[in-house]
RNA sequence: GCGCCGAUAGUGUAGCGGUUAUCACUAGGCGUUGCCAACGCCUAAACUCGGGUUCGAAUCCCGAUCGGCGCACCA
């Protein structure tokens, strides 16, 4: 069995990932988290806030996870989410149809499924395979589709991601955030694609669960205030370039932007916030890569965008994070669905005066003449530049038609204005993360195995911060007399809310192997020294060393360790394994 | 969606037309002054689903579902 397998089979075994629906026999693409996935991913969710909400100052939202048609429009899912496929009735084998014209037709996206199968038929095409007759194009349309209400009035469809929520809260966002940039709104939940064959468990579902960070920043300037903060951090880039050589490239993120590597300060402070984020959850840095979009595999809107992979056992290296600068593509293109400006008035620092000619086109003359065109002639000759009025008559063009005026009708001023700010359409950074595939990720990285007494040992080496159970507490024997004081023990570290298990079960080494197995960094154990002498014992899951302590302090030195101000070989006397005596 | 392969207790498996469906681990109970998957006794637990062939199917055939691999897809 490989690493693959073996952590598959011990997040099913242990409750961390089950496959769906498996009473009714399944379905391809969707998994339930288990007693243990789900607070694990609950931590891996609150680390994230904490780093992308807490620290940055962002409002994190909850928007629908459906959707209406227009949203989708926008977005551009509806269409570029849809393919046109076509299958050979000999073969079987299935071709994108639009593909198949793509010599005949220059944009064969803008023909309907009908027309693309007319197309075909007419030029005689086969399947490129063995030449068979090809079927009538159908469309697959990567969106779950749903009706909202009775009849089909209205239609819906299940979000593809969560980004478009923040997008189209803009307006509101802007005004919570009294009208000024930068800011950003977040959203963690559930997205939805009906991929058409999802794998490798969890790293491809049709549910899943997205965290993404919309940052709408000012286009004009995209430094960043707190760059200096993450400038010497030093990590792997693999840049277009380094990928050409197929060597990532170290170097700190100060460097990355000097050099140009990284497109600017902004995109470089939130690719360094997600490279702390992952090893704070417990990825393996010396499997992490930030890897550079290509030009031909970056969106034609955005400006620069960086993943970061992460290498699995048997997947190879997997996206679990895109970071991209979209420029202004989504608010513009929600502003021509929506017909709504979704622009900010940024403020000068100081108020420009300018020079400006005002045209003041003769109304009490041009009304009589024009009659109820005159208005749009009026608006027609505000709109042209100083130098196009010149001359004795002025041209204008109102519906097509070239209208001469004579001079006289319109009075020039020259007046001095000052301009305070200008309409600015914000551009935005979108950190974008895969929680499922992160979740996943933290399980391989964190699994290894040892060899104990030629017994294998699996373990889960999970940060505490993200660990399902923090402490077990475990009772030498299942005796009244040891029970007793673990359960109250056992209530102690409740109250303070820290994750817990109990366990009496079979021997006690036994329950120490369960336990390296979900990960829980703690033991503590109950003995007769703890009614003798008033001690308990605390295990180290990674060293599987102990250490003795009194046991008035156990619930203080227990949170001390989980937060990483107590080191374990200080916490108290260590205690002589029982092999040694 | 196509092709190839597979599916038996919680996990890993044996079976190859007639068995009370094999074994191990795991899990639960009892005992154990006992500390790194200890030991003894006891217990629970499975043929993916639907059709067909047959006196009789876990076993043979067909289909579905799920999983693995390859192709296609992956804004």
């Amino acid at each position: 069995m490989d690493r693959n397998e073996l952590v598959n089979e011990l997040a099913r075994r242990r409750g961390f990932l089950w496959p769906a629906f498996e009473l009714y026999g399944g379905a391809a693409g969707f998994y339930d988290y288990g007693p243990l996935g789900a607070p694990l991913k609950r931590r891996i969710e609150d680390i994230w806030r904490q780093y992308f909400v807490i620290a940055e100052g962002f409002a994190e939202i909850e928007a629908p996870t459906i959707g209406v048609e227009g949203i989708f429009q926008a977005s551009g899912h509806l269409s570029g989410f849809s393919d046109p496929l076509t299958g050979c009735k000999e073969c079987k084998e299935v071709y994108r149809a639009d593909h198949l014209i793509k010599h005949i037709i220059e944009v064969p996206d803008a023909l309907t499924n009908e027309e693309i199968y007319r197309c075909m038929q007419e030029n005689e095409i086969t399947c490129p395979e063995c030449g068979g007759e090809l079927s009538s194009v159908y469309e697959f349309n990567l969106m779950f589709k749903t009706m909202i209400g009775p009849g089909n009035k209205m239609t819906g469809y299940m979000r593809p991601e969560t980004a478009q929520g923040m997008f189209i809260n803009f307006p509101r966002l802007l005004r919570y955030f009294r009208g000024a940039l930068p800011f950003a709104a977040v959203q963690i939940g559930k997205s939805y694609r009906n991929e058409i064959s999802p794998r490798q468990g969890v790293i491809r579902l049709r549910e899943f669960t997205q965290a993404e960070a919309e940052i709408f920043i000012d286009p004009r300037d995209k430094t960043h205030p707190r760059f200096d903060e993450v400038k010497d951090i030093r990590m792997k880039f693999y840049s277009q370039e380094a990928q050409e050589k197929g060597e990532e490239e170290e170097m700190s993120f100060g460097e990355a932007v000097e050099r140009g590597v990284v497109a600017h300060q902004t995109l470089a402070y939130y690719v360094a916030r997600t490279y702390q984020y992952l090893l704070a959850v417990g990825i393996d840095p010396q499997k992490l890569r930030f890897r550079q979009h290509k030009s031909d595999e970056m969106a034609h809107y955005a400006a620069d965008c960086w993943d970061a992979e992460v290498l699995l056992d048997r997947l190879g290296w997997i996206e679990l994070v895109g970071v991209a600068d979209r420029t202004d593509y989504d608010l513009k293109a929600h502003t021509t669905v929506s017909k709504v400006n979704l622009s900010v008035f940024v403020n000068y620092g100081q108020p420009v005066k300018r020079k400006k000619t005002v045209v003041k086109p003769d109304f009490k003359a041009l009304g009589p003449m024009f009659k109820s065109k005159a208005k749009a002639v009026g608006e027609a000759l505000r709109a042209l530049a100083p130098e196009q009025l010149t001359g004795e008559m002025i041209q204008v063009n109102v519906d097509g038609e070239t209208i001469d005026i004579d001079r006289s009708l319109v009075s020039f001023e020259s007046v001095e204005e000052e301009v305070r700010g200008e309409e600015v359409v914000p551009h935005v950074i979108e950190p974008s993360f895969g929680i499922d595939r992160i979740l996943y990720s933290i399980l391989d990285h964190s699994y290894y195995e040892d060899e104990i007494d030629g017994e294998k040992r699996a373990v889960l080496r999970f940060k505490p911060q993200v660990a399902p159970i923090e402490v077990a507490v475990l009772p030498l024997m299942d005796r009244s007399e040891l029970v007793g004081p673990a359960k109250k023990i056992l209530e102690e570290l409740r109250s303070r809310g820290m994750r817990t298990d109990y366990d009496t079960s079979g021997s006690i080494g036994r329950r120490y192997r369960r336990n390296d197995e979900i990960g829980t960094p703690y033991e503590v154990t109950i003995d007769y020294e703890t009614i003798e002498e008033g001690t308990v014992t605390i295990r180290d899951r990674d060293s599987m060393s102990q250490v003795r302590i009194a046991r008035w302090q156990v619930v203080d030195k227990l949170q001390a360790l989980l937060n990483g101000d107590l080191l374990f070989q200080d916490a108290g006397d260590p205690v002589r394994s029982a092999k040694s005596d």
